[in-house]
DNA sequence: CGAGGGGTTGACGTTGTTCAATGAGCGTGG
DNA sequence: CCACGCTCATTGAACAACGTCAACCCCTCG
């Protein structure tokens, strides 16, 4: 995949509101949202912009002025070691503020990149801020979902320090399909999961070449078959069990204030 | 090590500002931080509590009411998988907040224990939402210090999926004299480390005595010399380099805002 | 003086890597 | 339409990294 540097199609005045109010669905697990608070947000999100798989969505260490929801798509965060290797840290997929962190920490210590073709509504920091003054509640919002980034690294941190080969690779599956279900994005146990056996090599800490003993291992075994951009879970309550998989962490029951 | 259930011992109205300033050091490097907000926090910090090596200090899946800003002592951050084994995520030091995102999380995924004896003075969570009504710029600070736990995290990540043995240890005590130096805890390339190797072994995704070996190598090499609880760096320059550290992730630059 | 935690060592088994070769799928251009 | 090049996936064999087990030591604390 070449590593295409950041070309954006930037395009205003997006009609967002079929599909920003259909991949709200992810905070609405968590934070109830009244149609008042969905139409001032909504009112500042118009600009949208399209990627092509292997774009640099935001790059580290640039200063950011906006942050952006992704409808369509999947992306990755993630690093690179000085020795050219990357580390990928989170998928992302639509209904997911990729960056949302840039607002407080002005500056990213980490690249978003386009794992298969994107589209992202941008959310300019000055109208994040004027969201907050408006309506605390935004504040209490946004930082919680950036929060539940951090708890889904801590996950992560467990899976590769503490996981084996065919544990880690379910459980990335498993927090796939939990995730991808809250935004309407499965269909009876399969999910869309456009991404290569060297992109879950880099997310995993394995080479390209054992993720895909361990996928053939897993279908071995009857639990999952990927085939191509598609992922079927067989047998989802045996998958759970062996990855250890418990969705808590992920922050999905719905809380007050 | 006994794993010894939280057993606290809170004392209150103690004179926490010698403390408290001095560990604020942390927040002064990435903020202005005026003697009147200085004041208006200190206020609020007046209950302490003291632990010992191996308490439990917040629980996971607890729901939580105040958090901590850790004085003295070394602390852990961890979560355990279904099988027993726990894996460590950070290690926390004087003047971390330790659980400040329980605040918009309100319950959290993980548990804190205490490394070596610990003292903590704790600021109750209506008292941080009073401050940051009375005062805006305390959300962006709260918001902020969270966050650098974030992207601490995904260095870790970083470390565990694509670093080798020798670097990954090396990375390790790189971020620990660099935190500590922040704190005024470090002596001409040496500080305190009260971690045992099979602790680092739970940080590193490493067995214990795996853990020994590599250290024992970082010995050789002329790098590293860990005696009991102290370690020195020999080489700072060539030990960075080793371990492809760079300190940007800890975002150490003052900003404005 | 004994118990127990922490560290060290060596032999051996397991897990994952590397390299190189092979094949299937897909878009492109002739 | 086929031929071509490309990316992605698969396989086998040799090799390196790390884990496990068991024995041993040192130190500290009671």
């Amino acid at each position: 995949m070449a590593t295409r540097t950041r070309s954006m199609r930037a395009r205003s005045t997006y009609r967002i509101d079929p599909n920003l109010e259909r991949f709200l669905a992810t905070v609405r697990k968590r934070f109830e949202f009244s149609r008042e608070e969905f139409a001032m947000l909504a009112e500042k999100m118009t600009t949208a912009a399209d990627f092509e798989a292997g774009d640099v969505m935001v790059e580290e260490g640039k200063r950011a002025t906006h942050s952006s929801l992704l409808l369509e798509g999947y992306a990755a965060r993630s690093k690179y070691t000085p020795n050219g290797e990357r580390q990928i840290m989170e998928f992302q997929i639509p209904g997911d503020f990729i960056d949302l962190h840039s607002y407080p920490l002005e500056c990213l210590d980490h690249s978003i990149t386009a794992v298969s073709d994107c589209t992202i509504v941008q959310l300019d920091h000055k109208d994040i801020s004027d969201l907050i003054e408006r309506h605390s509640r935004f504040a209490r919002i946004f930082w919680f979902a950036t929060m539940t980034d951090a708890s889904i690294h801590r996950e992560w941190i467990l899976n590769l320090g503490s996981r084996g080969g065919v544990e880690r690779v379910a459980h990335l599956l498993c927090e796939m399909y939990c995730r991808s279900e809250i935004v309407g994005l499965t269909d009876n146990h399969s999910f869309e999961f456009p991404v290569t056996q060297v992109q879950m090599g880099e997310a995993l800490g394995f080479s390209a070449v054992h993720v895909g003993r361990l996928l053939r291992e897993l279908h071995d075994r009857k639990l999952v078959t990927k085939d191509r951009k598609i992922v079927h879970l067989h047998d989802w309550p045996a998958l759970q069990e062996l990855a250890g998989f418990d969705p808590e962490y992920l922050y999905l029951q719905p809380r007050k204030g």
